[in-house]
DNA sequence: CCAGACATGTAAATTGTTACATGATTGT
DNA sequence: ACAATCATGTAACAATTTACATGTCTGG
């Protein structure tokens, strides 16, 4: 369970309220551990909880609003759990079990449908991350912090760039001429 | 959830029992949909309930041994779904996020051990792959339905791939020497 | 004043993991 | 007899998703 360490993550890189948070996560780190507001919320509570963060009122904001900063302990907890070794999650894809059912099921079962469908999702989300690659990491020097943070958005670019290379190879076993 | 539709799948290639699902979903199926016992025996039930499979006690077996197989409201649910169109399911790797927490720390973190620990368990996956390419698909003429099923594990194949190049290239970047 | 965005939450349902429990059969 | 394996489950917990609830502030 990585979202504690997202979080506090996300909050050394700069303290913000929780409804920031998860604003920023929307384009950056949830890229690779998405999490809705509800769940930020009630993990910032238990990492308050435990002493690694706290919230002060932000006076003259709107509402109740509260700023999250990282204590030392967190930062502590934070270089501890990077330290760890992990297994990698395992996969978990409903495309290769409907692959598989249309290959029990035979010609026409539908498995096009999601095969399209996909294939239009990973093109738009390979273009977002090229645009961010142009945007943050093109022609500059980069610092090692740069360095490792253009490494993780490769991640995501070979991925989506792998995953759009396969449902237009396996739409062009099945006949599909839809490309 | 995919796991119903991974069952009647799994038991549509050949009617069994819940632990001979296991155990097959452990070198097939579950590569993309992993499944323990426990989670098996609770879907079977609730296939049965719906309908969509009949379990038959096995005579002369061990135990209490029941033998599942799909009924034709299972084949067409299973048909069903496979027409369905998915948003892919969102990523979740740990590996970048202690990568980003890495970034933010300064060098000397740690994440080299998580790089390492994974770079090998890709090694064994990739390896296990071409191991089933070799046995399974190797030097013969393909059916369509195994032409899919290859499609699948090519999956797999490249997937483990592109994860060893990273962990590979990424443990260069931090001047790692132990690769 | 009221619509819309800001801001923080609670509750229930789903899905999956981990630990435990129970009994039958086979091989030695 | 007894250990190992076969075979089927139950219970408690953890993580995530979805739906709902509540109140504040800003612009028109």
């Amino acid at each position: 369970m990585s979202l504690p360490h997202a979080l506090l993550t996300s909050l050394l890189e700069r303290p913000c309220s929780g409804l920031d948070l998860a604003r920023r996560f929307d384009r950056s780190i949830g890229f690779f551990w998405p999490a809705s507001h509800q769940q930020i919320y009630k993990e910032l509570g238990k990492l308050e909880a435990a002493g690694w963060v706290t919230a002060a009122a932000e006076e003259g904001a709107r509402g109740r609003k509260k700023v999250y900063e990282v204590l030392a302990a967190g930062q502590a907890e934070l270089k501890r759990w990077v330290g760890e070794a992990e297994d990698p999650a395992p996969l978990r894809d409903a495309l290769m079990v409907r692959l598989r059912a249309e290959a029990v099921l035979g010609p026409g079962a539908g498995v096009v449908n999601d095969l399209r469908h996909r294939l239009e999702k990973h093109r738009k989300q390979l273009a977002l991350y090229q645009e961010i690659e142009q945007r943050d990491f093109a022609s500059k020097v980069l610092t090692r912090a740069e360095q490792l943070q253009y490494l993780v958005l490769q991640s995501g670019l070979v991925t989506e760039q792998a995953q759009v290379e396969f449902c237009e190879r396996a739409l062009g076993l099945l006949g599909d001429r839809h490309l």
